[in-house]
DNA sequence: GTACGTGCAAAATGTTTGCATCATT
DNA sequence: AATGATGCAAACATTTTGCACGTAC
């Protein structure tokens, strides 16, 4: 299959080995919009993996995010409100989240909204803060806290 | 004293209850700038309160960002990282916040540079997604993930 | 006096670790 | 063959909860 290929080179280019659990969890990740959580990962995943472990979910996630395949959503909200598990990304493209106050659901902003706002930030001033801070940014990430209409 | 009493209506103003253990908690995150967690907090005032809960801690921490005078920082990075415990900011003026992928270390945007960059989102653009999205938003998090020079 | 906050300990999560085994390189 | 990944269970850390008591309104 042609698509496993393109996944087997996108993990060996980054040093990572390709394993049928990497590389199922990162699939799921890539095909869905719904910024899963490990446990939501590992049910997703586990049916195709009998025997798969949530500690091997934890582990590859964590190997995934530091080759850039994946990012880690920076969790607001308490415990209660669902910032009690971290969320995670497939999209590496820059895009902003919406993230409800009240449940911890997050949303993407739509890509044009996304590029629209983060086109407004000016390059120049990030590296003068860069040098000023002695700081290398590596992201920008932009989450809009607030609710959703209609109150559940 | 004067301070006392500016505390005390800024929680009677919004429903708190004014007890030494909130006063307390209240004060030594407004005077701080690093960005204590829970425990962080905990140990600062202690001292001071004798018999101080950690529980107590946290559900004050939960009112005074419910009440918007103080924020729970959105928190990246694995819970090895400095991910795994939340951070709070008595800051309530929106600024950036600088994050350490290795450590989870969290800084401070100087506000110049905070105005500088937020200036730069358009209000009517942001209007425009609320409106598209169904969505109030209630605040801004900008979060720049990086690494300091010269690594400890 | 009533409603709410506090302290304590226990429970509930979420995440990591140690180790034996297994798969990928 | 060697290195690193997996699975399992146990350890760990963080946060929440239940309940008796105390305190602010």
């Amino acid at each position: 299959m042609e698509k496993t290929k393109q996944i087997r080179s996108l993990f060996t280019q980054r040093g990572l080995r390709f394993t049928q659990q990497r590389r199922a969890i990162y699939e799921a990740l890539e095909a869905t919009k719904s910024h899963p959580t490990a446990d939501d990962l590992f049910h997703m995943v586990s049916p195709r993996l009998q025997g798969l472990s949530l500690a091997t979910v934890y582990n590859t996630l964590e190997a995934l995010c530091d080759a850039g395949l994946a990012l880690r959503l920076p969790s607001g909200g308490s415990a209660k409100r669902g910032g009690g598990s971290a969320r995670y990304d497939a999209t590496v493209e820059n895009h902003l989240h919406l993230r409800c106050s009240r449940t911890g659901v997050v949303a993407d902003v739509p890509k044009d909204f996304s590029s629209k706002l983060l086109e407004q930030i000016s390059p120049s001033v990030l590296r003068e803060l860069e040098h000023q801070m002695g700081f290398k940014i590596q992201l920008v990430q932009i989450e809009l806290v607030g609710q959703f209409h209609k109150a559940s």
